[in-house]
DNA sequence: CCATTCTATTGACATCTGTTCAATAGGCAA
DNA sequence: TTGCCTATTGAACAGATGTCAATAGAATGG
């Protein structure tokens, strides 16, 4: 069987990490064969190996390219007031996860199961929460504690984003980033009273 | 090789299932042989497959057994005040995270990486978060909006019970038990003044 | 237009792991 | 002690991962 499409390592590359991300968020590594991989992209299973070493190193450049993607693209607006900037990067994450679906949960999928993902995903979500800390913001003041429930609030983040796009719960996207852009102070604020 | 050990399905089944829940507390399920459940068992392969079919299976009941646990452990009193029952069921939460962390780590992994077993979990959490509606405290009004922020408080106290046992982030039991039921009634309120 | 070179791509093979099932042996009852 | 029940085993099978020398697009130079 003949056929070859013979493409460049960065478009074959591309490709195959497309095609990773389709995969993988809706399939654990296990479920996913090398056959099936090399089947849906039209090459033999021989090429993945080429291009990615072996299958969990195919794994980790699609979460990573997920979580980088993410990083990027929740990039803080360089000018504006502090709370402006912080509210535009929430409604960046919350267009990221609704536009990225797929790439998404393959990345929290992915982070769940294997430490060397989850160190990606830590990284991507440190760097996010580090932002927080940086913004300038009077509610947030830096200490172990209030490090904490930023993690919490982020993670409160992510499954109600998540839950919304599964089933909307009568929510606007805009009183969705109401919620969670309110809670943050109102969460930092008991660390005082407490 | 003899040296058979000849036990009761139960007493067999349970051990196979605390074995499970070490092992998956620290590694996904392709990176558990089952090889070496058996040899750590001190079994054969085939007896494993006697008792839970295939591997999958065997996961989806160690998971299984840890969720059923934790519904049961965290079961508030049946007399007190609303609120104190409550919070008597979040601390018995935060205690049994405490105190089954390889279990509750095994099973937090597992939903992420398989709808099966994610089917187990959300049972689990559905079960506790019902709870909070059923336990007639002024500041839970039944919508669906707010089943999305129990959902997402229980994330975040999930997150930051397993943060703060991994690191206490100066915080002792009594303060975090403090900020998670603090934060349950202040992001509720969020919804009637957004 | 042809030949050459480079390398993207293949396919067969070795190895490992999940799974099945007929055979084996521990222990209780008669 | 004998015999039966069934917990347990181990060998055989199926399917997937990972390896590597061989193959064939396509650009380059004459």
């Amino acid at each position: 069987m003949s056929q070859r499409t013979r493409l460049t390592p960065e478009q074959r590359r591309e490709q195959l990490l497309d095609l990773g991300v389709r995969l993988f968020a809706n399939h654990s590594l296990d479920e996913i064969s090398i056959d099936v991989v090399a089947r849906e992209a039209g090459i033999s299973r021989g090429l993945l190996y080429h291009y990615f070493g072996d299958k969990m190193a195919f794994r980790e450049a699609v979460v990573r390219r997920a979580a980088e993607a993410l990083v990027a693209q929740t990039a803080p607006p360089e000018t504006g007031e502090p709370v402006e900037r912080l509210l535009a990067s929430m409604t960046a994450y919350v267009d990221f996860v609704d536009a990225n679906y797929e790439g998404y949960v393959s990345m929290v999928r992915g982070a769940a199961s294997d430490p060397v993902l989850r160190a990606i995903y830590d990284e991507a979500f440190g760097a996010l929460g580090t932002r927080i800390f940086e913004a300038d913001v009077d509610f947030v003041v830096d200490s172990p504690a209030a490090r904490l429930i930023v993690r919490g609030w982020q993670a409160m983040s992510e499954e109600m984003v998540l839950s919304w796009k599964a089933d909307a719960a009568g929510l606007s996207r805009e009183e969705l980033l109401g919620v969670l852009a309110g809670s943050l102070p109102v969460l930092l604020e008991l660390l005082g009273s407490g």
